[in-house]
DNA sequence: AAAAGAAACAATGTATACAGTATTATTAAG
DNA sequence: CTTAATAATACTGTATACATTGTTTCTTTT
């Protein structure tokens, strides 16, 4: 039901292997929510609807699960994982502390050139606010965050503050769609441009604390209204 | 060579998938040493050795890659991962704060018992000083982090933690084995015990920052030595 | 009618066969 | 003798077939 066929992959000049596109086609179906917690997923059903075999599926599960998108239960099969509160509140804990550490090693080791590019992004994004468009808004918070991330030096870091943030993709609007949010949200980038321009590591722990902690209110409480 | 055969399969009560069989024995050997970073691993050849199909090897393969122990390029092959000087500090900055934030919790979540248990833990493991057992050591040193780790109840905490250790096994004696430094764990133990038990966060978290910062200097002077 | 058992079915686990691509070895040209 | 082109080989990628197990349905017994 409304997933797509594989052509693309004829059009795509790079090789991909069918197991990443079907690991990216499940991926993206589990994130918009095509595919909801709690189902089934089999591997025979989805190889026919994918026009593949099972072989790719098999493997495309076994990425999804090493994401936490999917649950293996041996024998049993997949299903598409349902997060609790707790789970959701776990990650948000972990998540705060590697953006914490990020942003303190972004103030010492941030250069020129990259702060300038955080600033131009910051500028985009408060043009974006100015223009109330919702997509570019969340688009540009990652971007300021990436920026963030890739100054630390650390991919170990990246990698796994990343797949904190596919997990919580689906309540990636939860902050910034709530108007009201918003100044406090630019003024938390602020602050941590500052501590950066400062090379104040300090301080920029504590910005980012308080910016991920703002966050995480809008998080539960989505969670609590529906 | 020297890889076992897997019998063991039979004796156990609980199944087994072939591909977690495979897994376990891969992750082992390259854990010990027997399989050397930039070694490659192929399938038909592992299949072949191990008396399975290559289909669980490939399977068990993509578990050690999720795991960062082997690389996986396409059509190209498994090999195992050799980690960089900067791979290393790179983990190591991340586990540290991820054991700062275990410890600042469980000094609020910790309950009595769960205290006990890691005072007695640490008695081991300074009687296993004591007796100079150091795999004994080793253990209990794992044995004390771990229930610190579960005292936080964050299950993503763990997984990451856990992650992260696995990846450094290689270098897990590089501290304990140099005696002068084991006063200066224990030191460190008592702190974070002190911590919890006055339910002092901020405290817990300076003192586990000082342990790992502690660790780091010993892991790296030992790859130097090298 | 309810519960236990057996049989049919459907799913995952594993093995194998075939296809396509890197790599290596071999040959030819300069 | 070196280099480029080509053929042979060895590996991964994918599909498929078979084995095993879990589940459901239908029968049988109490």
């Amino acid at each position: 039901m409304g997933m797509e066929e594989t052509k693309f992959i004829i059009n795509s000049n790079e090789y991909l292997p069918l197991r990443d596109v079907v690991f990216n086609t499940l991926r993206d179906a589990i994130l918009t929510g095509k595919l909801v917690p709690g189902e089934r997923l089999m591997e025979n059903q989805l190889a026919d609807r994918l026009g593949v075999s099972r072989t790719p599926v098999r493997e495309a599960l076994r990425m999804l699960a090493l994401e936490n998108l999917v649950e293996l239960v041996p024998r049993k099969g997949a299903q598409v994982l349902d997060m609790s509160e707790k789970d959701i509140i776990n990650i948000l804990e972990v998540r705060d502390a590697l953006e914490s550490l990020a942003t303190s090693i972004a103030c010492v080791k941030m250069r020129k050139e990259e702060l300038q590019k955080l600033k131009n992004v910051e500028a985009e994004f408060e043009r974006a606010v100015g223009e109330s468009d919702l997509e570019r808004i969340i688009q540009l918070d990652e971007d300021f965050h990436d920026l963030i991330l890739e100054s630390t030096e650390n991919d170990k870091l990246t990698q796994i503050y990343q797949n904190l943030r596919v997990q919580l993709y689906r309540y990636r609007m939860a902050h910034l769609k709530v108007d009201s949010s918003i100044p406090a949200i630019i003024a938390h980038h602020r602050g941590i441009m500052r501590a950066i321009e400062n090379h104040d590591a300090e301080e920029g722990a504590t910005v980012a604390h308080g910016h991920i902690k703002y966050h995480t209110e809008f998080i539960l409480r989505s969670i609590h209204n529906k």
